[in-house]
DNA sequence: AGTTTCAGATGACGCTGTCATCTCTTGAGT
DNA sequence: ACTCAAGAGATGACAGCGTCATCTGAAACT
């Protein structure tokens, strides 16, 4: 039937859906190793068997996380008929989008830790790879690092101050994420007719 | 000498600072209420006579940064000599360097905790107001709240990659939070003079 | 002087991450 | 077919954490 390698790994996803679900509906504080070994059916000491730490497990969490965004960048890439702002917008709002409705997920995604800096920067590569390229189409090659830079920057900042609740204070009169990110490329694209 | 309510205030201010530093020196998971008590001349339990939480205590430490910045943000703007544009620049890496030098510190500032939404929020209201004059001299009072909004975002976002290593990518082509900053308070001015 | 008040100390509790150890099933080697 | 190493998972234990109830002693007030 089910070989070891392969309960094995069924434990081992078992442990990240579950740890991921609980991130999603009870943050940070609600992944305790114990809820999580619960939630996917074995004991508080079985995900040692499968990461190294807890820390460990919730990187993989984010690593995966980043997986399926770079799925989405990649396809709205690949997308026809959508013009380069279209899909730089898109690709936005899609990575505002988890910041929306996976807030502690979100953050989990640009906190880097303190063990490995770079393994999370490392899974997100793909998805900034994929959404340089777009930028490319629109401003040229030579500028497209820059504002891809700028891009990903402002849409992370526009994401946390929506998720801190901030962006909805009266002081900024009204102003939604997709008009902030509309207005900067508007910008951007108008900047690179004029070059 | 030091009447009863003096010595109390001294404790308090003992507290903040203690885990203010120790925020610095060791991240969030430095900052144990039995370490500030120790690094405040008290104990364990002494915090809960000052703070009704653990949480309340760096709620009170991110306000505390937040007056400080509002403190600068209002010298800045008073300053003479100065073009709107060098105050929005100079506003930004104000906080930016924040996010560099006082990393966990930064991510206080702009996490909202569960408990109160807008604790935070209310602390950063005056260095956001200040914020918000110098742009409108800049881009006049229509657009103001829409462009404020947009650069205190990509600062966010900026010091949050920044924060997190991913800005060095080689894939950026070393762009830097300098860079960055100026392109977007470049553009908005050259979008401003042809409104 | 007597009494209230309150800052701080102390002991205890439950929960957490982590590790050493044990059990038992699986799968390979003979 | 039998043995046996390997490894997934269970279990017990430990220190450290936040938090609370309780105690102590000195300052402030009547």
């Amino acid at each position: 039937m089910t070989s070891r390698a392969e309960s094995a790994a069924a434990t081992r996803r078992a442990l990240l859906d579950a740890a991921a679900e609980l991130l999603d509906s009870g943050g940070l504080d609600a992944v305790t190793l114990r809820a999580v070994g619960a939630r996917a059916g074995v004991t508080r000491g079985a995900p040692y068997r499968h990461f190294l730490d807890k820390e460990s497990l919730l990187i993989a969490v984010g690593t995966r996380a980043w997986d399926t965004l770079g799925d989405r960048m990649q396809a709205l890439r690949a997308e026809p008929g959508l013009s380069a702002a279209e899909k730089i917008r898109g690709g936005l709002i899609a990575l505002i989008d988890i910041g929306r409705f996976q807030p502690h997920l979100y953050k989990l995604m640009f906190s880097n830790p303190p063990g490995d800096p770079t393994a999370l920067a490392r899974a997100a590569q793909r998805s900034q790879t994929e959404f340089l390229a777009v930028v490319a189409d629109l401003v040229g090659e030579q500028d497209a690092r820059r504002y891809a830079a700028l891009l990903i920057s402002s849409a992370n900042g526009i994401a946390g101050l929506e998720a801190s609740g901030q962006l909805t204070d009266p002081k900024w009169g009204g102003v939604s994420a997709e008009d902030l990110t509309d207005t900067l490329v508007d910008m951007i694209a108008g900047k690179s007719r004029h070059a």
